[in-house]
DNA sequence: ACCTGAACACCGTTCAAGT
DNA sequence: ACCTGAACACCGTTCAAGT
């Protein structure tokens, strides 16, 4: 798992380490008075740049950001992005963090009692962390790249290993517990996420018609050479994603559980 | 799980149904008897390209392919490429199934024997997909992308299935179970085969001195705070990604073989 | 210290022309 | 039926110049 650890200090591209100025409002304007037109400086923020970046990545997909497009909406130039990140990678792995800001926030209460059961609490910040992949798919693949711009990916981590702290279990297998629950979830949040066709998002067709042709399909193969995909179809094509995701988070959890002696 | 199902007609953009011409060789030489350094005509064919994209995907990585340098591997110009596939997305979901006959030849004999353990089995299919990912990891994000024109990976998913059709579970259960494997096995492949960071990658830092580096790193966080993290600092330290799959799937195997009683 | 925007290098895709 | 390659639209990144 590369994507784990801190990247090592020589990696870092780095600046300025008290970060950039707070924001001022949007610049004072500039110029003498009766200068026509002229275009006021922009002035931005991490925190702006990041929300915009949010924003415009809900709006339009990791696909729709690009810098230009980002620009206009913050008022400015492109250059201006670069004094805040060094790539679109980094602005990326970024935004994620901050977005992961209320994942954290929405689990804070979870496992404060002692009393409650560890691979609930498990459970439970799991499927948070589930569901705010699946609403912006662009999460996953950028959930703990790189634990030193992403401290709250780190946090969450941490979250979901002090649960499993209270499980009698040796200190790998309780890291390979925490593993397991994160590859399952960003795997399968990242898989359920993708882009379905241009027809179904258009409206023009629904989920369930697209189902049901898909499901047609796998009707017409071979029942012979097919048997599982036709003894699954009617499933498949009445299935809900969210459901399917946490039939196998149980099983995982169950397995867990079994490990840690019931 | 948008992914699982073949596309709608409606989407299929159809093309000469027999499929492109086999490969002729190189092409006849054209031109008349003394007509001087004439390019000859390139011809290729699905196969060729294909194993072309393969292997400069191989070489270079999924940024690493493009249409101008697959045409000039291909000895050709870029526009004869759209003959064959109808975008770079339908190049890569053409690839990866092409890259996953081996893994179906692979694991061919898997299951012969009733007499086998079918969650053994299971597991030996899992693992297999596992490692191709690994090696190829561009694979991961257009595994079952589009059944209908990745015929391979119906075919793995229909070889998993089976295996647990021998299992006494419902269909939704059994449903379930294959797309928590596939959903577990690509989502951590796909996480451990991202791009190590540049000086890893040139050789001039070591995996273990990377991973060294961001332990040291974890180390030095409020042990309070990070009570987890420091818990498991050596484990991660010293970790193998092969080990820490298995460990999971293992979890993950322990659950299903419970749910079916035993 | 921070912003601007033209310029560069590169890329997927199209298409009129060819064979 | 299949290949060619110039052209188009678009994109991340750089950087000299500005404030």
């Amino acid at each position: 798992m590369w994507s784990d650890g801190p990247v090592p200090p020589q990696r870092r591209d780095l600046r300025d380490p008290r970060g950039p100025a707070v924001a001022r409002g949007r610049g004072a304007r500039g110029g003498r008075a009766g200068a026509p037109r002229e275009r006021r400086r922009a002035s931005h923020s991490l925190e702006s740049v990041l929300a915009e970046t949010v924003a415009l990545l809900d709006e339009a997909g990791e696909a729709g950001l690009n810098f230009r497009a980002l620009a206009g909406r913050l008022g400015g130039g492109v250059g201006s992005i670069y004094w805040y990140v060094s790539s679109r990678d980094e602005l990326l792995d970024r935004a994620a963090d901050h977005v992961l800001g209320s994942v954290l926030d929405a689990v804070a209460p979870v496992g404060a009692s002692e009393a409650g059961d560890p691979v609930d609490d498990l459970r439970t910040i799991a499927v948070t962390l589930f569901d705010a992949i699946v609403d912006r798919p662009w999460l996953g693949a950028y959930f703990m790249r790189n634990t030193e711009v992403q401290p709250n990916s780190l946090r969450l981590f941490e979250k979901l290993g002090q649960q499993v702290l209270r499980l009698e279990l040796t200190p790998r297998q309780r890291f390979h517990a925490v593993s397991a629950v994160v590859g399952f979830v960003v795997g399968t949040a990242a898989d359920m996420g993708q882009q379905p066709p241009e027809a179904v998002l258009s409206g023009e067709v629904g989920r369930d018609d697209y189902l049901a042709a898909a499901v047609d399909q796998w009707r017409a193969l071979d029942a012979a050479q097919f048997p599982f995909v036709h003894h699954i179809a009617d499933e498949f094509a009445a299935h809900d994603d969210a459901d399917q995701f946490r039939a196998g988070l149980d099983l995982l959890l169950a397995g867990l559980r079994l490990q840690a002696g019931g």
